[in-house]
DNA sequence: CTTTTGACCTGACAGC
DNA sequence: TGCTGTCAGGTCAAAA
């Protein structure tokens, strides 16, 4: 499922395609995804060049000449590039035609994804506004967590799947970040000391330049800009592996939920 | 303010 | 075979 990395994954796929080139159209054949697609989206777009593509978090910006589209893929979704006249599928509800390339094609069967349109500066938008730093830059960092983390009886788990707190890092990173870094998931936030926050801060970033590297996890129903599949899957330590063996010790690797979502982790390796 | 819960949606899968 | 229930994923919105 799309996390920062195949987000960002997908971002790279598509900029060659995309930059600097002209939308001829916008075809909507199912608005109903998160938010309704704005009726007078196509209208606003049409004609326009795009003029850079870039990530926020899990969000794909495109800038247009005028105003940008901010996108989502939320759990489900997939931008391709697909021949103009390729039959669309079920799922397929966007085509971005574009001018000399063909279809940017928007599939997600759980319409769980969105796009917007914002006249302005993009991280302006709601969307954007409140959202923490990017992992792999220099203003996530240890000393930054511990201020964040202050009076905070938030488990790390659910704190590190804070937007606010730091973009992009999913269910399945945030499971295999707390185990690189040797933290219980269950620990409170405001109780790790700033010496652990620079382990997790290590973690966070070798976790996801891995999937990175990997081109980006692939679970089902999630593809790449050019259609392969990524495989850092593979190389779980403890996400969806309750029971198995750890990697590191061999202990069964415990699975529990935390705000409804699960949680993997050692209890050997990882302390509280 | 923080924290928790619910909602959104579909497909895969398990169990009967 | 078909039905029912559970689960996955991200994140906003409402409730507590």
């Amino acid at each position: 499922m799309p996390e920062l990395p195949e987000v960002e994954t997908t971002c790279r796929g598509l900029q060659p395609h995309l930059t600097g080139r002209r939308i001829e159209a916008l075809k909507v054949r199912d608005a109903r995804l998160r938010w309704p697609v704005a009726r007078d989206l196509p209208g606003r777009i049409a004609g326009q060049r795009i003029r850079r593509l870039r990530r926020r978090g899990k969000y794909l910006i495109l800038e247009l000449e005028r105003g940008a589209l901010i996108v989502h893929l939320g759990m489900s979704g997939a931008l391709r590039i697909v021949p103009a006249d390729r039959a669309p599928q079920k799922h397929d509800h966007l085509d971005w035609l574009i001018e000399g390339v063909g279809a940017l094609r928007f599939t997600d069967p759980r319409r769980f994804g969105s796009v917007h349109f914002v006249r302005g500066e993009p991280e302006k938008h709601a969307l954007l506004a409140l959202l923490g730093p990017e992992p792999l830059s220099a203003d996530f960092n240890a000393a930054g967590l511990r201020r964040a983390s202050r009076g905070r009886r938030v488990s790390i788990k659910e704190f590190l799947m804070n937007s606010r707190i730091v973009v992009g890092v999913g269910n399945i990173y945030a499971n295999e970040s707390l185990f690189h870094a040797g933290i219980d998931p269950r620990t409170s936030a405001g109780r790790i000391s700033l010496k652990r926050y620079a382990a997790l801060v290590d973690a966070v970033r070798a976790t996801l330049d891995a999937a990175l590297e990997a081109g980006g996890s692939s679970l089902r129903d999630w593809l790449h800009a050019d259609g392969g599949s990524g495989y850092f899957q593979q190389q779980y330590f403890v996400y969806a592996r309750g029971g198995e063996a750890c990697r590191r010790c061999a202990q069964p690797i415990r699975e529990i939920r935390q705000g409804q979502r699960a949680s993997f982790f050692c209890p050997v390796c990882q302390r509280r």
